[in-house]
DNA sequence: CATGAATGAGAGTTCATTCAT
DNA sequence: AATGAATGAACTCTCATTCAT
């Protein structure tokens, strides 16, 4: 018999990520998929039940890989302070290395929002609970500021590192990513306004 | 309710609004555009070429709008801090009686920016200057932080409208705009960090 | 506006026999079917929701019409034996015409049998009932045998019927429609044995 | 319980008999007769051609066994009435043990019989030249009526056979083997017809 | 011989777009 | 201009068959 190889599962991962960030789901073909793969069409049926599957694979993974990293965060013993700045970090070095997974993450995650159902759902919710959690607790320490409104917050910081991930996978050079971590930290800890007394 | 009169083309495209923003742009079937507007599915093609330009035409109309609000903002005699909060109002006027708009605007521009054509791309590319003009000058002034990059900024808090627009329109009632308003101003301006002594 | 001939439904539903006919359901192509009817392939799903859906069709209008001239002979003033005769007679009429409904009515039936759904299974459930009721009418009025199983004559001739037909309907010549007629009548009545005393 | 010794063929033939019945010819995957025969989905093209060499094989073996049958009933010292009635009960034995085979022999042999082609096939048309036969030769003797038309009469019986052969695989309750024998041969012998002088 | 993963041609169905009325 | 029936290209998914192991 053929063996399964084993890697094919993930090299079809892997080719719909490319593929579906570069043509967006629906514009994706399974077809492409599959050479992208370098498999045969109807070997991603083996692999994956439809098309829409894999596309929740992909999603429960990388929200799984997120969720166990911000866990980790969230139990250190850390400062709320350093736990937010950590938490950035995690989100932003999960796509560091592969920006096709940042526009994947950034344009189709809609799709599955819209049903509301799926895995990574709970890790998404989870996630922004953990958000609002730590900022919470700093709020309690005197770190953060006490009128915070912590799930504006962290949607806001959210949506923010997402637009910014979405500018650096779409010109890595304007918006290194680097650059983009420092930012964010500055602007959410400090805010806009100088106040030279501080 | 207005009659089958000259107004068959807004017609249309409000109806598109609803039925995009209810079942995405690929989902959406320009025949339930047409029942929902109550005209007949040819007809949609004497007023778009096809239903890409409805999308199209739909982001240029509501980026149109938001490019004039903001040009007002900026030419308005405001001080920098005054215009940042005045173009977050500004944006969010936009969707408050339109939430149907609001997912739109959440959901489907990536399939524009994709191109990056459209008459709309210019007045995106403005908004996102013009949001940085105001930053450099509020900079210049000394109200706001000299090592704010100006770009960052912009993207950030366009992102965490867009994050918290979403939010609202997908549950009013947890993301009331009003407490959305303020929120983000206050986080944006003085941050996360609190400083009893300022 | 392009007006709905109305027998568009007509000229698929009548290809629909005769590919099927000819090429059994599962070999039978929508593409075949809709060129034999000229028309496009997408106009045959303007009238019928499936491939599946034709067949129902077809058997549904094929029962409902012989239902109609089944009951006709059942109500109508003739001796049981006269109705026996004449419910042979409208069945085959209702093929004489069209060789090829003969052949989907014998070959393909079955694939409707199997889940017992579908209009006209009411009908053919009705017709064997109605010769179940006409035997014993006859046996009652003691013209027919009167250790006659009624259920089982009626199957009996039911399934003679159905393969004359078939027979038939692959060679015409062989077994012409009015020779399959006065036999099937003779040996139902009358039985196989000679009896010179009668 | 046979292990995987030197049966396969036979294995699999079993189990396309019972998947076959239950699924239709083309309802019916490889897949399924495999696992049903407890092999891989390979071995059965060790010993089948392709799927439809395995109905052929089916049927080839089914009509030979019908023909050694109705060739020994043939030979017989019987008179023509005995054959004729020793004919139906080999037809119906071959059944009796097995339904699925009956519900494959019902439905399926119209896909062979399409081509006209397969060892089954000399068979079949043997079998209903020799009812014939049979037939005639009664007539001659002067048991059977003389104006009786061979071809139909067999043709008849067959069908007749066949639908009850189906009732009672459906519903083997209300359709009694036993019962379903008696009943054929005395409506065939005797007709519908009450003649109380006989 | 046996296996079952891999293949890829092919079919049903959808729906944006067209066009006769 | 307006209509909506008609079109047909294109896509997802299935499954009989193959073949590396």
């Amino acid at each position: 018999m053929r063996r399964k190889t084993g890697d094919k599962e993930r090299r079809i991962a892997e080719a719909a990520v490319k593929v579906f960030a570069r043509d967006g789901f629906h514009g994706a073909k399974i077809t492409h998929i599959a050479k992208e793969a370098g498999v045969a069409t109807g070997s991603v049926y083996l692999y994956f039940h439809n098309k829409e599957s894999i596309l929740h694979h992909l999603f429960d993974r990388l929200w799984q890989e997120l969720h166990t990293a911000f866990a980790e965060v969230y139990r250190a013993d850390l400062s709320a302070r350093a736990k937010v700045e950590e938490i950035i970090d995690r989100l932003l070095d999960q796509f560091e290395k592969n920006p096709s997974l940042a526009l994947l993450f950034v344009n189709e995650q809609h799709l599955l929002l819209r049903d509301g159902t799926g895995e990574f759902m709970q890790y998404y919710v989870d996630f922004l609970q953990l958000g609002e959690r730590i900022v919470r607790e700093g709020m309690r320490s005197g770190v953060f500021h006490p009128d915070t409104d912590a799930r504006m917050f962290t949607n806001l910081v959210f949506g923010g590192v997402r637009q910014l991930l979405h500018q650096w996978a779409r010109a890595p050079r304007q918006f290194p990513l680097q650059s983009v971590r420092s930012e964010i930290k500055r602007i959410i800890l400090h805010g806009l306004l100088h106040r030279p007394s501080a």
